[in-house]
DNA sequence: CAGTGGTCTAGACCACGAT
DNA sequence: TCGTGGTCTAGACCACTGG
């Protein structure tokens, strides 16, 4: 048995047994580094391992944690982000970061001369899980700032611009956080990520709007039905 | 700017200019180390990040390559590997290991006193990209063995068995691979994975079999089409 | 202020791959 | 046999957190 995984499978232990529990502090990676008579490079390698794993998260130099539970999320269905957090358990925020008008650009997938950007965080019991871009047409959707966008975007277009959204197509991956969503989410640049590009369509089948979302991949599960 | 970070960047820029292409081996550590005038502790920091990133993997001893193109995945739609790796130009391999009997177990869902539990391996253009398990009543397909078990396990069950998946269900994480399976892949045991867990109903809605899936996160996106 | 994680140096030995 | 990545030691300095 390597080392690296003694101090692995040690950890497991503690959160089998209860030792410690979601949203605790881990020992920190000095007194681990004692307890196993090895070096900060060798308990690092373990925990980052079980980061990958998605048990446990860091804080930007407050030490490691156990990740809670994870927001259960069905992609395949339009579901306001309040109600699902709400329904599973969890205290759910938006941070609107910035609204700013950029010109269009060629991939975009817009028919418009200039864009809105909206940046959003999102948390969950006051955690940053979530940073989102959304870009859509400055003309459709004129004076959007004038709305309250720290909830479902998808409610503003249907009650304020009678649009509605009635297809999505989302291409999922996994890959690391962008240094500059890294800094919004408080997290290291090499954390691991799940992203979505989803676009949404109208019922003329025109592209309403272009969404960017990175998530912690410890704070999500995605459950798809079917046939 | 961090020095793994330079690192990082270069290879990123050495993939953005096709100086390397998709399945080519990078400078060795050693060498790398060298070019920045660093040492192999942070050389390894920067390919590890570029791993996460999805764009480059390693093979054990044998040296870093650059990750080729990822299978696009519908999960929500039942579709058949070898169509779907064929359709985008991937040449498919199943690989069985073992198929055996087991007892139920108490979370299986399946009502059953024993189970088949058989394991296999799937390639595309020959490297190893996801690792199975799939368990099933021994009563209701008996004989499974005596079958070609390196292709649809669905096609089996309804041409051989008469029974019809009509309805499935997945749960979908991002989590690294089990030290088994990291064998079984041929992978190091931090390696990042999606797991997937998939039931699989028939038209009386009995379990027909549980399925656990673990791909390379770089070798699948997943496209979700919604309402 | 002390403690923490983030980054980095300068080496080492090993098992395995390619040849 | 030699080069590769995998693992590990024994330190170091820094920026930031928390009391």
């Amino acid at each position: 048995m390597l080392l690296f995984q003694e101090i692995r499978n040690y950890i497991h232990q503690l959160l089998a047994d209860q030792s410690i529990a979601a949203g605790d502090k881990l020992p920190s990676e000095r007194a681990l580094q004692e307890q196993f008579s090895s070096t900060r490079i060798t308990v690092r390698e373990a925990l980052l391992r079980l980061e990958a794993e998605g048990l446990i998260y860091s804080q930007k130099r407050r030490g490691w944690f156990v990740t809670p539970a994870k927001l259960k999320w069905h992609p395949a269905t339009k579901v306001n982000f309040y109600e699902l957090a709400k329904q599973q358990g969890f205290k759910a925020d938006t941070l609107v970061i910035d609204l700013t008008i950029k010109a269009n650009f060629s991939d975009s997938g817009i028919n418009a001369p200039s864009l809105y950007h909206l940046q959003r965080v999102r948390s969950l019991d006051n955690r940053a899980v979530m940073y989102e871009d959304i870009y859509c047409d400055t003309q459709r959707f004129e004076q959007l700032e004038s709305h309250s966008l720290n909830g479902s975007i998808t409610d503003i277009m249907a009650t304020q611009y009678n649009t509605v959204v009635c297809k999505e197509n989302s291409v999922i991956s996994v890959t690391v956080l962008p240094d500059h969503v890294a800094i919004k989410l408080e997290k290291n640049s090499g954390t691991p990520c799940l992203k979505i590009i989803r676009k949404r369509y109208d019922e003329c089948h025109a592209l309403v709007d272009n969404n960017i979302e990175y998530w912690l991949h410890n704070a999500i599960e995605m459950i798809v039905d079917g046939q």
